[in-house]
RNA sequence: CGCGGGGUGGAGCAGUCUGGUAGCUCGUCAGGCUCAUAACCUGAAGGCCGCGGGUUCAAAUCCCGCCCCCGCAACCA
């Protein structure tokens, strides 16, 4: 049995709200979801929320709530999100799920027998304002330490450290001899770059006096762990990971069956948590290089070329595109008027632009003149027996092999002009002309359902097709192996016309 | 000599690895059609492919040099 396609998101650090490039990611993971599903392929959609660390501890007490209480308010906000988008994930990571805790705990302890941990003193310049060490990157030009960290001390302190640097060779020799790992292949030579500069090894440790909220280290209660062993772990933790296994071969077979996954994850965190850490946690514990996962790196989104950040005030905030276009919109905005990999610039106007020309004019109008033409001249009856139509095979993805479908069948309509061809009393020829149309819309429906589920759904509710209640609106309608000429049957009777993507009239010109 | 990305008709992008008519969407202009969501179809105008050298019969594409823009501290995908 073939291996189920499992991919996984990024956790999102519940801090703030959710923003245009988190929604970006997540729906780019369900398009590829829905893409595999759509094939057949058996699916695992994990994605989720990073709830722990010391930026959640401070903003619930400047909330005066209790952190618990405060992850689970913005928690509840990226869930409503992306049920607004159609993310439609199998799993849910949540790092305060006591099971995950207790897989976490698991493999500290398992690395601490081993020696992969050790604790080691800490001493330098900290600042108190920001609760971190200070190192010379963090002086200025004269030397000094800015005001931005507030009072500086010298301080010393204990911590757990993870031993990095002694599996450096391996991951170096690793990632050359893979190079399919991370995707960009730019993105790779990057890590290439990044890992032959790597030196010492990482803290995954804070005392309780300084961070409470976190997952306690199992050979040492006075201290919690640092982020690092927490999020990444998220990812082997909630499909069913056995920390005290170190043989691969003696993993739970609901995790084997699983692993490895395709990661898709954002530039900023590839360097060093994704493509360092995570690979070496993954050696450490055990995993074989067969075992190691892909990465697929994506770009951020900026907002009318200006870079978003929270300082500017320029966060887009998903919500509004979606609730003033319509997720439908936003989702193909996002992930067609993007080269995934690169940055690319989110225009409001720019969507518009693609939604009115693809959605609207196109494909919308080609179903509303095809169902309107075959209501009133055919009765909505349709005559197989046209010569198949080509199919076009060499297009780089579904969708705009569907875009080509429906220019192709607007052509094919002023061609042959079947407003014509009922003047001259041909019914029959104009019927087995709407079948051909028919049949384009049917199979372009398939073609964008990982984009559009929403419209494709609209497409076959509208031609009538596959109405029954055990798969009407339901993702099971689609299959790939559908996509081919000639399912309707004869004398096919589709349904009555109704806009599927209404013109977005652009607001008014603000003077 | 820090790392990486980019500079292609008015706008946004593809093409560069694997040299050989510069392609797509939008916009503009002119026609056509009337089934349709003022949608659709046809045609046209508009580019010394950042600059300067080199290799070649031939360079947006390969080589060398230069200029300009954007990321690489934090919030943060």
């Amino acid at each position: 049995m073939p291996k189920p396609f499992y991919i996984t998101t990024a956790i999102d650090y519940t801090n703030g709200a959710p923003h245009i490039g988190h929604a970006y990611e997540k729906v780019l993971a369900d398009v590829l979801a829905r893409y595999h599903r759509l094939k057949g392929d058996e699916v695992y959609f994990l994605t989720g929320v990073d709830q722990h660390g010391q930026k959640v501890q401070q903003s619930a007490e400047k909330a005066g709530v209790a952190p618990q209480q405060f992850v689970d308010e913005i928690t509840a906000k990226f869930v409503a999100l992306w049920e607004k988008l159609e993310v439609r994930y199998d799993g849910w990571a949540a790092t305060t799920d006591p099971l995950h805790k207790k897989c976490v705990q698991g493999m500290l302890q398992r690395l601490y027998n081993e020696s992969e941990i050790y604790k080691d003193k800490q001493e330098g310049y900290y600042s108190v304002r920001q609760e971190q060490f200070l190192t010379d990157k963090e002086r200025g030009p004269d030397g000094e330490f800015g005001p931005e960290w507030g009072e500086v001390e010298h301080r010393t302190e204990e911590n757990y450290y993870f031993r990095l640097v002694q599996h450096k060779d391996w991951l170096l020799g690793y990632l050359r001899s893979h190079p399919d790992c991370v995707t960009p292949d730019y993105r790779q030579t990057e890590l290439i770059n990044a890992v032959e500069k790597l030196s010492g090894d990482l803290c995954i440790s804070r005392p309780k006096s300084r961070l409470s909220w976190g997952i306690e280290l199992p050979f040492d209660p006075d201290f919690v762990n640092y982020v690092w062993f927490d999020a990444l772990t998220n990812y082997i933790s909630f499909i069913g990971y056995d920390p005290s296994e170190d043989e691969w071969e003696k993993q739970p077979v609901r995790f084997r069956d699983k692993w490895p996954a395709l990661h898709v994850i954002g530039k900023d965190i590839l360097i060093p948590a994704h493509g360092i850490y995570w690979p070496i946690m993954l050696h450490a514990l055990g995993f074989p290089d067969e075992q190691m996962p892909r990465f697929l790196v994506h770009g951020f989104w900026t907002n009318r070329g200006v870079k978003m950040s929270k300082s500017l005030g320029n966060v887009l905030d998903p919500n509004n595109p979606a609730e003033n276009y319509g997720a439908e919109a936003l989702r193909y905005y996002l992930t067609s008027d993007i080269v995934t990999g690169k940055d690319a610039d989110f225009w409001e106007e720019r969507l518009i632009e693609r939604y009115n020309a693809d959605l609207a004019n196109s494909l919308g109008n080609l179903l509303n003149r095809t169902l309107s033409m075959a209501v009133r001249y055919t009765s909505g009856r349709l005559t197989s027996g046209m010569v198949a139509a080509t199919l076009l095979s060499d297009y780089p993805d579904l969708t705009s092999r569907a875009r080509a479908l429906a220019t192709e069948a607007n052509q094919q309509i002023e061609q042959t002009a079947p407003w014509k061809l009922m003047k001259e009393g041909r019914a029959d020829t104009v019927a087995a002309l709407l079948y051909d149309l028919a049949e384009r819309l049917r199979i372009i429906a398939i073609l964008i359902s990982p984009v559009l589920p929403q419209a494709a759904h609209g497409i076959f509710d509208q031609l009538n097709w596959k109405m029954e209640p055990e798969v009407a609106g339901k993702e099971a309608r689609f299959a790939l192996s559908d996509a081919e000429w000639g399912q309707l049957p004869d004398a096919h009777v589709v349904g009555q016309p109704t806009p599927l993507f209404p013109r977005i009239e652009p607001a008014p010109e603000k003077i």
